[in-house]
DNA sequence: GTGAAAGCGCTAACAC
DNA sequence: GTGTTAGCGCTTTCAC
């Protein structure tokens, strides 16, 4: 509805958003300069004088002026804004509750605030990636950072193949052509792994579902450590276990019926291992007497946890920081590349052997 | 730089946004109509021969076209993204890592995509909270969910009087302008305490800085419940302990040394009585039998800490609902108010009185 | 040093 | 039914 000249007036617009919003023209008005002045003295141009720049400056900070970004952005074809997705199963929605993911998104949120940079915090169907694209395309975000890298290795290289900005939290795959941060699975499961076996164990049950990129290295770490170790892999001991806890419960407690024998387990996820051990406790087999457990994640609670959970540990706040710092340099023209960062063994009392 | 007309050409630009994008000018090139039929045929005007309608559609499709929303907004003064804000305390910024708060964002996330509605998610300097007020203000987002309310009420009231809309995490106060949603903190605090108190508890420690309001209001309900039980209440057993997990651990320690007695705490947040229950026990002191503990928020971990922690819900997945639900109420002109959840007390083993 | 005017990508009167 | 045109709030060339 282009209407004729808005009145020279503060007076509110019975528009979508309510009130008066000031805008450049009410500081022109005000200041008795063009506009052009005042959107030069709000971006500090050489070419006003100091004295009117500091005038005009006064009044927008008296009328609370603050840009429009939006308008701003449009204008320069340019963006502050990254868009952290994080992909949901259509098939199984469930809430955002991990809390390995809620802290990576913490640490993404402080790194990206720190550079000042806005962040857009996007759920959408694991099914329809393409989806993330559109943040891009559409001039949303000047990037994305996508959180799971799951099955959706040939998805995020054909994202990448067309030009968007992407960093990926995951595992460092072959013929990966999109930038990756993630820890070093493989060494993390050596590690986890051969622990277990020093204190003894024989038998270590191996947890999760390696058809994820990042749980299948972990997998290959505790295969690895069998390896260097010279002692003999059961690939039984290996249970595609989901991330439900229910489901867990359940088999757990199979595979202590079907007499499986296992002394130590080592579960994909600290979550998982604390259900394990609730679990075996319920099948009247405590930790660590009876079998030692590793998980991996070092969430917040894992040292809280009974007993102190060892575990892997991911450096999550360095990992928000790389994230953002390898879409930035995307940005920049560097090409993206794969960051593995460091882990770490944490050790604690659910994985020390207890001598008798 | 107001070019010449664009060529006709859907080649790359070398502006800051790098590869082409394609935009309704394009499809409207290549279908042989003006820009406006392609606007209409997009938002499925009926004014269009359905026939053409189809025809751009997917054309759209094929280019894999989608609207520039920023461009949208700006023409329609609208907008459907929403801030969500967690302030931060500058002097002491440190990292989003609760997981109280973290949850809250996950299930804040959740409810915003269901709706339809984008997530902005920003931390801002606690004593710079009309910042805030500016995404609002710049059209950035269309309204605003702060979490955590501290101590700002009377910033957030102004903030609320400017025509803000604003739905704020925390409890409810006297002389309140603003929307809130908040557990019932007083009558979890007062659940808390009586079942200790009948579970014999006759020294009660409260734990928790009661300046924050939610807190104040636990330490009601803790005062409550003694009144309701006519014993009587001994005010040093209140300790305005901070979050911060080693000064926690050296108050506990010299209440302690001290000998103040008391077979009971009621911590104000379960990471708070984690770390009370684990300072108890290097002190000598085990849960439940010579403390028992309650905590309060039930988080992921209450469940399975050792001893596993009873502690008074607090419904994240309302509470994100409710907050969206909140601010949308008022963009459509309802006025705020106070939504005050049910909480609930979750008993465990850390406050079952030991029968020797 | 400052203003006029064009245009970022889109929508919606208003014409025909 | 479809095109023309003005304008959302801003930046920047160009002219003075």
């Amino acid at each position: 509805m282009p209407r004729s000249k808005p009145l020279p007036t503060l007076a509110a617009e019975p528009g979508t958003l309510r009130p008066s919003r000031v805008q450049m023209a009410d500081i022109a008005r005000l200041a008795g300069v063009s506009v052009s002045t005042v959107s030069r003295a709000l971006s500090d141009s050489p070419l006003l004088s100091p004295e009117t720049r500091e005038r005009i400056h006064a009044l927008a900070r008296q009328l609370n002026y603050s840009i429009n970004v939006a308008a701003q952005n449009l204008r320069l074809k340019q963006n502050r804004t990254v868009a952290v997705v994080v992909p949901f199963d259509a098939d199984n929605p469930h809430h955002l509750t991990d809390p390995f993911f809620l802290s990576l998104i913490g640490s993404l949120a402080d790194a990206l605030t720190v550079r000042g940079h806005d962040m857009l915090l996007t759920r959408i169907d694991a099914d329809r990636l393409d989806l993330a694209a559109q943040l891009y395309h559409t001039g949303r975000a000047m990037g994305i950072v996508l959180i799971g890298q799951w099955q959706h290795h040939d998805q995020l290289n054909a994202m990448a193949d067309s030009g968007l900005p992407l960093a990926v939290w995951g595992a460092n795959l072959p013929h990966q052509r999109y930038a990756t941060v993630g820890g070093d699975n493989i060494t993390g499961g050596r590690l986890a792994t051969a622990h277990l076996l020093a204190q003894g164990a024989r038998r270590v049950l191996f947890l999760g579902d390696p058809e994820l990129p990042e749980i299948g290295q972990r997998r290959e770490g505790w295969r690895d450590a069998h390896a260097n170790a010279g002692l003999p892999l059961d690939w039984r001991l290996s249970r595609p276990l989901p991330f439900i806890s229910a489901q867990i419960e359940r088999e757990i407690e199979a595979l202590v019926q079907e007499r499986l024998d296992f002394d130590a387990v080592f579960a994909a996820s600290d979550l998982m291992a604390m259900t394990v051990i609730n679990s075996l406790r319920r099948c009247g087999r405590s930790v660590p007497e009876d079998a030692l457990v590793v998980g991996y994640d070092d969430i917040a609670l894992a040292a809280h946890f009974h007993p102190p959970l060892s575990t892997v540990r991911q450096p999550i706040e360095q990992a928000g920081v790389l994230l953002v710092e390898s879409l930035l340099a995307q940005l920049a023209g560097d090409s993206g590349g794969a960051k593995l960062l460091p882990t770490e063994l944490v050790l604690r009392r659910s994985s020390q052997r207890v001598v008798a």
